[in-house]
DNA sequence: CCTCCACTGGAAACCTAGGCTC
DNA sequence: GAGCCTAGGTTTCCAGTGGAGG
């Protein structure tokens, strides 16, 4: 009884609290406001590369590239939102297929994608992939529509395998297109995205070129202002949250996803505190909160093998902070699998593990030289250890193993 | 200058789980 | 059901290597 009376009170602040929020979603990275401040040059440049489509002429491929957050996406959306609205009123028949290249994650499930836009269903897996794009040709060739495909992210897609085949095809499917076509809009995070391609490929992806540069400070307050009007109650934001969310982005590379999630989270901080207003201090928590979260949803999800590799790096840190090698952590790695009872993957793949885990910023891996004690890689840690405790004390896998003590370190060495 | 450690990281083969066509 | 295909993870094999110690 004395908990549903503690409840009750939780719900009370919350109907009787000072709303915080007019509307949240418009802090979430996939709202497409209606104005989008200091990039109007680049939907007029878009917007004029792509009109033409709408007389039914094929339009000049399109290559998008800029950091994360620049607005890349959010342009692009935009203007063939408007498109789309347009070929209606004037009965232009074109398509619009949108597809992000990092969560397609291969070219099969791309040209999938592609498929299933022009209403083709494709399985997940079991077909040649040249097989899915006779059926890609087919569907266009049969159908009367011309066909807009962005590809966001499409750095993604080549680094991943080494392989452009399916953007040179891509970039040639209209030499066999009968009346219909295909035009292309690339978007990169990546800058140096084009030294990967074929200069074939390069040549015809990008017929045209948007650069979106970081936005600065100022740039991003006007942004975040616009949208904090209508995301909340009038007088519930300060200026100077508002400022700091701005200048943290700012520092980190002009990001305005970054600034809105600061923003979003700070409201939600304060809302869940009861206080109405958001302040800067609210600001700074949810940094960490945005950062916390994020580790923790990496380390949570982690395959298997991955998260007793890193309990070992753990359990391997307790033992010598200033670092371990690859040959101790498969060490320790090993007796791990056997207490759980696990085949051990070869160190070999480990190996490749770690590189991995290197790229998500959860460990620190370089190659270093010990001379005549051989080469191999320097591992650290790039978490904080409580992080780890604390994330994987509920782990069903990783949490046995957390304050488990290896034979193979007890003998030599004496904990420092 | 040479050796040789303890690996690194490329390449290719292999395995599994799915699904196609005939 | 046989004989193909794919993606994705893994194993096997191995040439290559920076630099301390001889």
């Amino acid at each position: 009884l004395g908990e549903s009376n503690a409840l009750d009170g939780v719900f009370d602040k919350f109907l009787s609290g000072v709303k915080i929020f007019l509307n949240r979603n418009v802090l979430r990275h996939d709202y497409i406001p209606d104005n989008l401040p200091h990039r109007g040059e680049h939907i007029h440049r878009l917007g004029g590369i792509l009109a033409p489509s709408l007389s039914g002429s094929k339009v000049s491929n399109v290559f998008i590239y800029g950091k994360t957050g620049t607005g890349k996406t959010a342009v692009a959306k935009f203007v063939l939102d408007r498109l789309e609205h347009k070929a209606k009123e004037v009965g232009a028949p074109i398509k619009i297929c949108y597809v992000n290249c990092r969560f397609a994650g291969t070219n099969y499930r791309v040209l999938a994608d592609l498929c299933r836009s022009v209403g083709m269903d494709i399985p997940f897996t079991g077909l040649a992939t040249g097989e899915v794009l006779d059926r890609f040709r087919n569907a266009l060739n049969s159908g009367h529509s011309m066909l807009l495909v962005v590809l966001d992210e499409i750095d993604a897609l080549v680094k991943r395998q080494e392989d452009d085949s399916l953007l040179y095809e891509l970039t040639r499917i209209n030499e066999r297109l009968h009346g219909v076509w295909v035009g292309l809009i690339g978007i990169s995070n990546d800058l140096h995205f084009k030294e990967f391609l074929d200069p074939r490929v390069l040549s015809c992806l990008s017929e045209e070129e948007v650069v979106f540069k970081p936005y600065l400070a100022d740039e991003l307050y006007d942004i975040l202002l616009d949208r904090a009007k209508k995301a909340f109650v009038d007088g519930a934001l300060s200026d100077s949250a508002l400022r700091l969310s701005a200048a943290l982005a700012a520092g980190e590379h002009g990001d305005a996803r970054r600034a809105l999630d600061l923003l979003r989270v700070a409201g939600e901080l304060a809302e869940r505190e009861g206080d109405n207003v958001v302040t800067e201090e609210h600001v700074r928590l949810a940094q960490q909160k945005i950062e916390h979260d994020r580790v923790s949803e990496v380390l949570r999800s982690l395959p298997l093998h991955s998260k007793i590799v890193l309990v070992g790096s753990y359990i391997l840190n307790n033992h010598s902070p200033q670092g371990s090698v690859t040959g101790d952590l498969y060490e320790v790695y090993q007796e791990l699998c056997r207490v759980i009872n696990i085949e051990p993957l070869t160190q070999r793949r480990i190996s490749g593990l770690i590189n991995e885990l290197d790229v998500m910023g959860i460990l620190n891996a370089r190659v270093v030289s010990f001379g005549r004690y051989g080469r191999t890689k320097k591992i650290r840690l790039g978490v904080s250890a409580k992080d780890i405790i604390q994330i994987y004390s509920e782990d069903s896998v990783a949490g046995p193993l957390i304050g488990y003590v290896p034979k193979c370190l007890q003998k030599h060495r004496s904990p420092a």
